[in-house]
RNA sequence: GUGGAUAUGCCGGAGUGGUCAAACGGGACGGACUCAAGAUCCGUUAGCUUAUGCUUACCUAGGUUCGAAUCCUAGUAUCCACACCA
């Protein structure tokens, strides 16, 4: 057995693409553009694991695919840097979090380079480099100027042992990560936000042009969440409060109204004599997390105040209630008990009056047995001249009434909430924000920016960056008096919102980008990710691109054309891979025994990329049997004429190969490749123009391996620099010509005898045909064949008797079949 | 609770009205080569059986059809996402 030296095949190749810069991409125009790209990767000290193989296999199969087909192509990659994960792996490292990124980077990029990936490396970007991160800063003075970025308390969630704000991951069964014995609280702080509110309506209503799954379009229409319905303002001591609800017909039914533990206006709202209670209320909910509060029973406490309801003046206690959302609508919510089932049960558990305003059409509500609320709609009782209307009409007419008397509207709510992006943290962009105690809050001039993060901090207590006092404390830019900067840092979705755009340009020290080649490149043609980032990444994103168009940087509307989710990849036996449970396959252990195009080929063939699979070791000994058995036979083939089922298969081969790339049906490809070369191998020869076909096919799959053999037939110049293969329809219909009578006969016959058996009689038999068939076929050869007279038609024959509709069935190789 | 996805032979997974007992890979079994192989190659892999026939088969139960893994209806199971949004 020949010993094939994949590692020096694989370096000779590496070396030489880097050497002929095929794959830095020039805005040339050629053919047309294709910017395919993967999510970038957030830089771990533990390294590549395998399912970023998968990621960026089927990113890199794509752009050779699109490279080979003389594409303009864009295919590059950088580092999430930033971000609290690293910031903590750093201290238990021991390390700080500058170097321990630096060494997380490099040993990635070591990593991808040996699996010879096709990217432009001198676009490569790291969102920790100040040069990339005042670009995050410039965007957020921007978003400042219009309004978009603001500051305004809001609920966290805090432990009182790291002294800091967690993100909601960080929270565990409400309890802090990394003090699993104390309790997360909200807490109420001065954050800076991101009006993506501001955008609600625009993400919601482009979604459905967008080419990417189902699912996520699905999930994000639901993130957003827009509903219908009306504001109606309750008066409180004087006040307006409004309040949202999409069912304004149940509006007499209101018993009492209840307000968020969050709502910011509370403490207005507390009486006197109801602030211990309100208190030791409030101290109790501390100890649950927002998300477990789900789970609890509802609860509430009563605030000593009333609420006016616009529409009777009817006076109704207003209560706190543990299960009203904060952020949606205003925080308070009227409420309905015998038409709404969470107002039903608060009701029941503290002996509210329940009103029956709305009749069923179907039964009657019976007000002392009423065992659970009635939330469907009907006609309408008990509410003055109102009565008698069904719910859709009085929903209108209510609306129109309050809208008169001015106290309600018709509203929109979305469900989505404006972006929190400070975090305690210190490894994340700075804002650049100072605080000056005459001007106020100041925002860092653009000629000062970068803003960047010092090196020297202590990290333990709190927010690393207040510990450095020397950069704390900074001149105002205003009046040049005493200022102290803002040591929140950003989220680190921030970063990965526009990263994309850079790329295009990712060197420019003048600008964020230069327009004409962001637009050139942009957006993504083809986006490759998990599909875990539904709701986050993949909307923040969005918002970011149509801010940047909004002030005249871009001229497209959406970050990503097509999206496209990788599936898992599980340990053998089907767990979750991972270091606890010592079941980690490494890339690179897998490239030292099977090579680069063994592990692709792999990788793509178990299943379809969008779905999960488990690692296989034997599965991966057979793709590295095949590459193998490729090598072997090309050391020494004969080279020989084609047979006709050699070209029949090439072509037919060819054209679904290149369907099977475009639409990321890898997998089929590979079977398709792995027939196309059986064939071959049977036979034992081909001709050149075939083998050369063959590989160029395969060459997106393994590219050392097809380089390597390329060259071995004498081709001097790249494969990857050749063309894509065509094919010869008219080869491809041929199969179909050679039998098509006898299959027609063979098939239909069936039929006739199951027919006969059954005792009905068959004089003449229609047969209707595709029309590209329809020629094809012989009256007299299948009148014999069948023994039945035969009469025979084109679908597309409009004078065909037809009487069933049987043409309707006809499909290429099979027709349309009636009996008489 | 709401929404979505999936259900195929020992396993992974194609197929999506006739050519389907069902591609391809893996596993298992048999054989060849060998001192021997975990290496390579060939074959078998629902059952009866060896006729180019039958029976049972693509989650379950019905239905449409000359014909269904494929279409329709109902159900079951699994997975995922969101989850008190008024």
């Amino acid at each position: 057995m020949v010993k094939i030296n994949f590692k020096k095949i694989e370096k000779k190749w590496q070396k030489k693409w880097e050497e002929e810069k095929v794959f830095v991409a020039k805005e040339e125009n050629k053919k047309d553009k294709h910017y395919v790209l993967e999510m970038f990767a957030y830089p771990s000290g533990a390294g590549l694991h395998m399912g970023h193989a998968l990621n960026y296999t089927i990113g890199d199969i794509f752009a050779r695919f699109k490279i080979i087909k003389g594409f303009d192509v864009l295919h590059t990659t950088g580092y999430d840097a930033l971000g609290l994960p690293a910031e903590n792996a750093a201290i238990k490292a021991g390390a700080h979090p500058m170097d321990y990124t630096k060494e997380s980077t490099k040993n990635f990029t070591k990593q991808l380079k040996s699996l010879g990936f096709s990217y432009d490396w001198s676009r490569m970007l790291d969102t920790s480099d100040p040069n990339y991160y005042r670009w995050d800063q410039w965007i957020f003075l921007k978003m400042l100027e219009s309004g978009l970025a603001y500051q305004k308390e809001s609920s966290v969630n805090w432990c009182s042992r790291c002294n800091t704000v967690l993100a909601n991951e960080q929270v565990q069964d409400g309890k802090c990560w990394r003090h699993d014995d104390t309790r997360v609280e909200i807490k109420s702080l001065k954050q800076w936000f991101l009006k993506i509110t501001n955008y609600a309506g625009e993400l919601l209503d482009k979604i459905d042009d967008l080419d990417w799954p189902e699912r996520t379009k699905l999930m994000q229409k639901h993130w957003i969440g827009k509903s219908y319905g009306t504001e109606i303002d309750f008066e409180v001591n004087g006040e307006k409060y409004p309040v949202f609800t999409t069912r304004p017909d149940t509006i007499f039914g209101v018993t009492f109204v209840v307000v968020s533990p969050y709502n910011q206006k509370l403490k207005s709202l507390v009486t006197k004599e109801q602030k211990k209670e309100v208190d030791s209320f409030l101290k109790k909910l501390k100890s649950v997390s927002e998300k477990d509060a789900v789970l609890l029973e509802k609860e509430g406490v009563f605030t000593g105040s009333y609420a006016i309801n616009p529409i009777n003046k009817e006076k109704v206690p207003i209560y706190i209630g543990n299960f009203v959302v904060a952020d949606y609508g205003s925080g308070m919510v009227m409420a309905v008990p015998a038409h709404d089932k969470r107002d039903f049960e608060f009701a029941n558990k503290y002996g509210i009056n329940k009103k029956i305003v709305i009749n069923p059409v179907e039964f009657e509500l019976d007000k002392k047995n009423l065992t659970e609320a009635y939330t469907g709609e009907g006609v309408l009782i008990n509410s003055k001249n109102f009565d008698g209307l069904t719910s859709e009409k009085a929903k209108h007419e209510i609306t129109e009434f309050l809208s008169k008397a001015g106290s309600g509207r018709k509203t929109v709510n979305f469900r989505i909430k404006d972006w929190g992006i400070s975090r305690q943290r210190y490894w994340g962009t700075p804002i650049p924000i100072v605080y000056c105690e005459k001007c106020g809050t100041v925002p860092v001039p653009e000629k000062d920016l970068p803003i960047k993060l010092p090196k020297e901090v202590k990290f333990g207590k709190g927010n690393p960056l207040t510990t450095n006092d020397k950069w704390v404390n900074t001149k105002c830019p205003k009046c040049g008096g005493k200022g102290k900067r803002e040591t929140d840092t950003m989220d680190t979705f921030v970063n990965s919102s526009w990263y994309f755009l850079r790329y295009a340009d990712s060197n420019n020290k003048k600008e964020i980008f230069e327009k004409k080649k962001v637009n050139y490149w942009n957006p993504v043609d083809t986006y490759i990710g998990g599909a875990e980032h539904a709701c986050m990444h993949l909307i923040y994103s969005r918002f970011y691109v149509k801010f940047l168009r909004d002030i005249g940087l871009l001229n497209f509307d959406e970050p990503a054309k097509k999206l496209f989710h990788q599936g898992m990849i599980h340990a053998e036996g089907g767990e979750k891979m991972s270091k606890s449970k010592g079941n980690v396959i490494n890339p690179s252990d897998i490239l030292e025994k099977y090579g680069v195009d063994s592990l692709r080929f792999f990788l793509i063939s178990v299943a379809s990329p969008d779905k999960d699979f488990e690692w296989s070791e034997k599965g991966i000994q057979g793709s590295f049997r095949f590459v193998k058995k490729i090598y072997e036979f090309f050391e020494n083939f004969k080279e020989g004429k084609d047979s006709e089922k050699i070209i029949l298969k090439l072509n037919s081969t060819i054209k679904n190969v290149g369907e099977y790339f475009e639409n990321f049906d890898y997998r089929k490809a590979t079977i398709e490749l792995r027939d196309l070369f059986e064939l071959i191998y049977e036979e034992g020869k081909a001709s050149r123009e075939t083998l050369e076909k063959f590989l160029k096919l395969i060459s997106p799959i393994c590219p050392h391996l097809s380089e390597e053999l390329w060259e071995k037939l004498g081709n001097k110049k790249l494969i990857l620099k050749s063309s894509w293969p065509e094919f010869k329809e008219n080869e491809i219909g041929k199969k179909i010509d050679f039998d098509l009578n006898e299959k027609v006969i063979k098939s239909v016959s069936k039929i006739i005898n199951k027919l006969e058996l059954r005792g009905d009689k068959i004089s003449k038999v229609h047969l209707y045909f595709v029309p590209f068939e329809f020629s094809k076929v012989n009256q007299a050869k299948l009148s014999k064949g069948l023994n039945k007279k035969i009469l025979i038609y084109s679908v597309q024959d409009k004078e065909k008797y037809d009487p069933e509709g049987k043409s309707k069935k006809a499909r290429p190789g099979i027709p349309g079949i009636w009996f008489e």
